[in-house]
RNA sequence: GCUGAAGUGGUGGAAUUGGUAGACACGCUGGACUUAAAAUCCAGUGGACAGUAAUGUCCGUACGGGUUCAAGUCCCGUCUUCAGUACCA
């Protein structure tokens, strides 16, 4: 007797691989590399649920198909340990972060285990072990070490800077850098003090610290960087959101915004996934113009208003100036009558978060600030307002007015009544703003007049830079990324202060640990947490970390006490993949030239703008510095959709402890409660006496009923949480049908990239079919193993042969669902034909290996193998088998007559031409005349034209 | 508002470059086995009409047009849904 006990079966098999370390991938082999990772998870206290391992196993097939095919597969896991909730689960009860994190993976690796992956599990890593993070520190010394050369467009190492000041000044320095930089000669640069170089310098390094506005959360109580903003609330606990100025450590990432575009065009990733990253980063082609001043002071006629545009053509139908409220001018540009309400609104703005911003977007609002500036070609005078519609981040903060051209402009011209001036000719602009740039003959334009766009943008261009008022300028969205977080549980930085400014701690004395704290609340006087910490001081004669009650600051410095943002960690990882245990590099050159980069990458695509964008940023700075020889991460991405939760709602009349099946509602007042998923069946049948123990207050619960007695449950599609009840977890699963059909069930659900609710339906089918496959490797008398020696008929190797190159294609296109049906069909067949020939059932098991590891694997070595099945080579598909009957349809007697054949792909030319001469006599027949035409489409359609 | 993706039975979803729409699975119906249930196995299952029946005819891929011998697939227009994004000058 012998039945498929699929809990045995995987119990056994993962023993035998963890044992024999089977998925173990070497540095060096002569097989071909390839790389497939998967986004590595952040272990959060509630486990795996079903929708977690959906990526894993769609990479663990390709992972495994790929070892079948011969290449030398690494294939990794690790976690992404460092993150606010385990800080705020710390906040609650006190048990340091450190402590719940080593649980919660523990818990992710039994959940994960049970699910039969192919990881690689020597290489783990972990981003909050301090083995794994002071290279975290080390790459951010490097980062801090490393200028952006514009001519090279390279980041070259600071030092490199140093050498040029002193030789030359910076006169001739093209560095991305920030903007308002001051010149000096090398003279001057070797006179300054050393706190002056120092903060010179830090205008030019990659990471520096800098007073800039930033996302300020007070509900989190700390920065966060753009990405992690959506909708104007933070992305975790969605808490308000405001700008506020704070010197903060940011990444100069902007000055790779090019890079980082036409990189894209490099990768097989989703076009969506692209274009969202191509919208971050927004390039815009245009101009910048200098407005001079108009003013009673003299020293204020000096300065000039920068505006940026990307409609340079229209610079005569400039009638005023905006500027954003932050903008630096705006206090020494109004004039006193104006002064009041200007601060006013200054103060009004600033108050705002960024969400009810974004609600007024409709309102208009703006203040005059009773100065005016000069139009650089006209020398008009033209009226300054401050609008908050007019950002500061975006461009020079300041906006030159075109009314007719733009539609804000335009609006905010009619609500304060500023004049508008027309300059496309032929063009009604009384009701809205012509923002259109195509067809338009520009007029009241002085020298532009009759101009297209193309002709007065670039006319208009070089007149500006005669008169020196203007020049051609690219503008990016893209803003450098806050790097610090007043936070715990996270990377500390290397970074001590000496008279304020930042000194990185020698990288041989890494990694700076996280010092131990009692609260992991801000200070008392509103410092981070790690402020709480007693010894948190950088002793620079012993090169250590001492007291910070002994800071003198001539030897003994306090330390930085903010530390790295969550994708820190997570931007350089696929590499220490390639040399986990390294205690020398972060990845030794070797390992890195053998496994180059991630050739498949999966996971969602939430991380679009963040992680995705991130990484790539520190591979080129990386690559630049010589520390790697890939420009980018991630060749091939795949996205998988999420899996959402199916609530199930129970329906409470409102006031009494008394609930209504779904029909009986009615017009009854009632209010939907969230019902733990696990005491509904697949009928939408609630087992009512479960949900009574579930919780004291049901305790006495009473149900109206169906008319059947049943009670019924209603049903919606939400993302899966635990406070949704909704959560199903894997572990059930795999008790109930075993590993091998959770695997195949996930990919069953549907297209991988579809976003789609976990239903346990279907699953009986799914699991029958891995039952049938059992049976097919048994006799039907005793039901033992058996398999045949005989050579098997022509039937069942068709059905096998038509079976490897489905799913081989279905593989490679990433189709896992539709080659689950084929496996169906396959084993239908193969039932019907009675075959027990080895000849088929072994490669059909290979075939199935990568989707059901462990029964092929019980299997396989039932056949009398004693290598793991993973080393067998995929069944490669021979054409013989497939050849098809040939079918002909007559299509329609539309004067003429057509046919069409069809014929197999796989027919040589030579069989295409016989098979159509075999035809010739009923097309003869049918017509009544011989063809005269022959049309041949090679495997696909043969169109006869008579 | 803009950008992207998509609309196919009762349900999840198949359908290479246009070529027998609805594979496969769930569900449902009927049958077999069983004292019974579960499990398992077998058959049927888009709709309408005709026929005792085998079968045949027509209609069907959000809606309206178009191209083609042939359209779920290509083109134009409309509607709906989902996702992303949001004053970007």
């Amino acid at each position: 007797m012998s039945n498929y006990h699929f809990n045995e079966i995987e119990a056994k098999w993962q023993k035998f691989w963890a044992e024999n370390q089977t998925f173990k991938a070497e540095n060096q082999s002569d097989k071909p590399k390839y790389y497939v990772l998967d986004m590595f998870p952040y272990p959060s206290g509630a486990g795996l649920h079903v929708g977690h391992p959906l990526g894993y196993i769609a990479s663990d097939i390709y992972a495994r198909y790929k070892r079948h095919q011969g290449f030398n597969v690494l294939h990794p896991q690790g976690y992404d340990s460092f993150g606010l909730p385990a800080e705020q689960y710390a906040i609650q009860t006190g048990q340091h972060p450190a402590k719940t994190t080593k649980q919660n993976i523990r818990r992710y690796r039994e959940q994960l285990d049970k699910i039969g992956f192919s990881f690689d599990w020597s290489r783990e890593v972990q981003t909050s072990d301090p083995e794994y993070y002071r290279w975290t520190q080390w790459i951010f010394i490097q980062l801090f070490e490393s200028w952006y050369c514009k001519q090279q467009e390279k980041a070259l190492p600071i030092a490199e800077l140093v050498l040029i000041f002193e030789k030359e000044g910076n006169f001739d320095v093209n560095a991305k850098c920030d903007n308002n930089q001051c010149f000096f000669n090398a003279e001057s640069w070797n006179g300054f003090s050393e706190e002056k170089k120092q903060k010179v310098l830090l205008n030019y390094r990659l990471t520096y610290l800098a007073e800039t506005q930033v996302n300020w959360c007070p509900k989190l109580g700390t920065v966060l960087a753009n990405d992690e903003i959506v909708n104007g609330v933070s992305e975790r606990g969605g808490f308000a959101v405001i700008k506020k100025k704070m010197t903060q450590w940011s990444m100069r990432i902007s000055v790779f915004g090019e890079r980082l575009l036409s990189g894209l065009d490099t990768l097989d990733w989703s076009e969506s996934i692209k274009e969202t990253q191509r919208n971050w980063i927004g390039k815009s082609v245009g101009a910048t113009v200098e407005f001079r001043l108009q003013h009673e002071k003299e020293e204020i006629k000096k300065l000039t208003i920068k505006a940026f545009t990307t409609r340079p053509d229209t610079i005569f139908g400039v009638t005023f100036l905006t500027l954003a409220p932050e903008h630096e001018l705006v206090a020494k540009i109004t004039t006193i009558p104006q002064r009041i309400a200007v601060k006013e609104y200054v103060t009004s703005s600033a108050k705002k978060s960024e969400r009810e911003r974004m609600t007024d977007v409709k309102n208009i609002t703006g203040v005059f600030t009773g100065a005016y500036a000069k139009h650089p070609l006209t020398d008009e005078l033209i009226p300054i307002w401050i609008g908050d519609y007019v950002l500061a981040g975006y461009g020079t903060g300041a906006v030159m007015a075109v009314p007719c051209g733009d539609q804000r402009d335009w609006d905010f011209a009619r609500h304060f009544d500023i004049p508008v001036i027309n300059i496309f000719k032929g063009v009604d602009i009384s009701e809205q703003a012509y923002t259109s740039k195509e067809n338009i003959v520009i007029t009241n334009s002085d020298f532009l007049n009759g101009c297209s766009y193309n002709n007065a943008t670039d006319k208009a261009i070089e007149e500006l830079k005669k008169r020196n008022l203007g020049a051609k300028e690219i503008n990016y969205r893209l803003r450098d990324a806050v790097f610090s977080r007043q936070r715990y549980w996270g990377e500390p930085f290397p970074v001590y202060y000496k008279e304020g400014l930042p000194q990185m701690i020698d990288e041989k004395f890494l990694p700076i640990r996280l010092p131990e704290i009692e609260k992991y609340l801000p200070t008392e006087s509103g410092e981070p947490p790690l402020g709480r910490a007693d010894s948190w001081a950088w002793d620079s004669s012993k090169n250590k970390i001492v007291s910070n009650k002994l800071i003198d600051h001539h030897r003994i410095f306090p330390l930085e006490l903010n530390t790295m943002p969550g994708w820190a960690g997570s931007s350089w990882y696929m590499f220490r993949y390639m040399d986990a245990l390294n205690k020398n590099v972060f990845s030794s050159k070797e390992a890195m030239d053998y496994w180059k980069n991630v050739d498949l990458y999966i996971g969602g695509s939430e991380h679009a703008t963040g992680h995705l964008l991130y990484s790539r940023f520190w591979v080129k700075f990386l690559k630049d510095r010589g520390f790697l020889s890939v420009d980018e991460p991630f060749k091939k991405l795949i996205n998988q959709g999420m899996i959402l939760g199916e609530s199930a709602f129970i329906h409470r009349i409102e006031g009494i402890n008394k609930f209504v099946s779904v029909s009986k509602i009615g017009n009854l007042k009632t209010q939907p409660i969230h019902a733990d998923v696990s005491f509904v069946n697949a009928s939408n049948e609630l087992d009512t006496e479960a949900f009574k123990n579930w919780r004291p207050e049901f305790k006495d619960a009473e149900f109206v009923t169906e008319d059947d007695g049943s009670f019924k449950v209603s049903r919606d599609v939400e993302k899966m949480s635990k406070s949704k009840y909704n959560v199903v977890n894997p572990d059930d699963i795999c008790e109930q049908y075993g590993a091998d059909t959770l695997r195949m069930y996930e990919m069953f659900l549907g297209p991988l990239e579809q976003a789609k609710p976990w239903s346990t339906a279907g699953i009986t089918g799914v699991h029958s079919f891995l039952k049938k496959t059992w049976r097919l490797f048994h006799s039907g008398v005793e039901d033992s193993f058996f398999v045949s020696d005989e050579a098997a008929p022509k039937n069942s190797l068709k059905t096998l042969h038509k079976t490897i190159k489905k799913v081989t294609e279905d593989i490679e296109n990433f189709s896992f669902n539709t080659s689950v049906s084929t496996f169906m069909i396959a084993v239908n067949e193969l039932s019907v034909q009675k075959c027990s020939s080895k000849e088929v059932l072994t490669p059909l098991l290979i075939l199935l290996s990568p989707y059901a590891p462990h029964i092929s694997e019980e299997l396989w070595s039932k056949l009398g193998h004693k290598e793991s099945i993973s080393i067998a080579s995929f069944p490669k598909f021979e054409e013989k088998y497939v050849v098809e009957d040939v079918k002909m349809y007559p299509i329609s007697f539309n004067g003429k007559m057509r046919f069409t054949l069809e014929l197999p792909l796989e027919m040589s030319k030579d069989e295409i031409e016989s098979v159509v001469m075999s035809h010739e006599k009923t097309i003869h027949y049918l017509d009544g005349r011989p063809p005269k035409k022959v049309i041949i489409v090679p495997g696909k359609i043969v169109n006869i034209v008579g």
